[in-house]
DNA sequence: ATGTAAAACTAACGATTGTTAGTTAATATT
DNA sequence: AATATTAACTAACAATCGTTAGTTTTACAT
């Protein structure tokens, strides 16, 4: 394992996610994947196992990151609304690092084989997890009476698509985006 | 034309919709598509001509309700906060009328040939719209001054993917889902 | 320099893809 | 009842899919 270069076999996902983005899963053939590498298709087989382990390989590390990392924030000693503005700073950087990656869990989740379910697992933890912050808000009386799943799936909603925006907009800067983002979420639109 | 009956093209499409969402335009097969009809695979082109030619029925005739509905709304003679409102009505009403064309709209459209242009030209022009009512609320106070492009696109992530969980909540009314989405995204979650 | 392992290559496989041709059955029109 | 049209069918096509087998080149340790 090197940490400081690129293995090749990571080389292999980071572009098929970016194929992925743009044209799904189920259209990107080893053949394109191969040129994109530089390599003829057979040659890739020699990383890795098959098609359907790539994307698990893109999928599964992300999911874990926001899985593992919205757990870390319930837990930690911090009042509702910083916990919160955590998930929407989260979602920010996690997809910043890696869009390609986001893409492909919102759009080719489906198409995973073996590690379907536990995907399935991961995105429901990761859901319980934010309802459950949500709950500790509406309890404190630091959220409105809102329907917990118009909350829930507003919030997320938006996070989840990040990844379509936040390439083009390159030039604003991760702090600006988050304050923005937690003001337009949090606090609403609409002048008091 | 038979307006009370469906065509048997039309029974295609919505078909079609429905698959597409599930597993992605690439990943439907005409045979996949032909067996859920109740027919064999060539039969299908007795009424389409081609694959492609689906993808199009499904997604521009979606695509030109949302984008002449918001000019519509764009042009009525009423407050920003009621043509705000309105935009997030339709959203809701046109995704509960067609989930399935929904969601073949925002992850399939990059497999439309000809009528690719057609599309990201309704899209534009719907964008456009909506930053022209929120110039307008900017310019009368109804809006913070957030960055115009964070409102619309922190609103539009929202709306966009009210597909996914429309179909689950089918228990929640429109009118008060609506009233939910309106509060959540205009005025915030936090209490204040 | 020499040998070894990693990673590239060519060639091909069986399966599946969207689609067409040609034909038969069902439906509507005269 | 005869005819014309619509829509189903079977069969097959060329192309492309993911993947495997076998071979050659590259890179590095000795």
């Amino acid at each position: 394992m090197k940490p400081t270069t690129l293995t090749r076999k990571q080389e292999i996902c980071i572009t098929a996610a970016r194929l992925f983005k743009q044209k799904g899963y189920s259209a990107v053939t080893m053949r394109d994947l191969a040129a994109e590498v530089g390599v003829k298709a057979a040659s890739l087989y020699n990383h890795i196992t098959s098609k359907e382990e790539i994307l698990n390989e893109v999928i599964l590390n992300i999911a874990e990151s926001f899985t593992q990392g919205i757990q870390d924030i319930r837990l930690e000693d911090t009042k509702v609304a910083q916990k919160l503005e955590a998930v929407i700073a989260q979602h920010v950087h996690l997809t910043a690092d890696n869009p390609y990656g986001m893409a492909s869990l919102n759009n080719d989740w489906m198409h995973l084989g073996e590690g379907k379910e536990k995907y399935l697992s991961l995105r429901s933890t990761y859901e319980q997890h934010f309802r459950e912050i949500i709950k500790e808000g509406k309890a404190q009386n630091v959220l409105k009476d809102i329907d917990e799943e118009v909350i829930l799936f507003s919030t997320l909603g938006t996070l989840r698509n990040l990844y379509l925006w936040i390439p083009k907009k390159a030039d604003l800067q991760r702090s600006k985006l988050i304050d923005s983002l937690c003001e337009t979420l949090l606090n609403g639109v609409k002048t008091a």
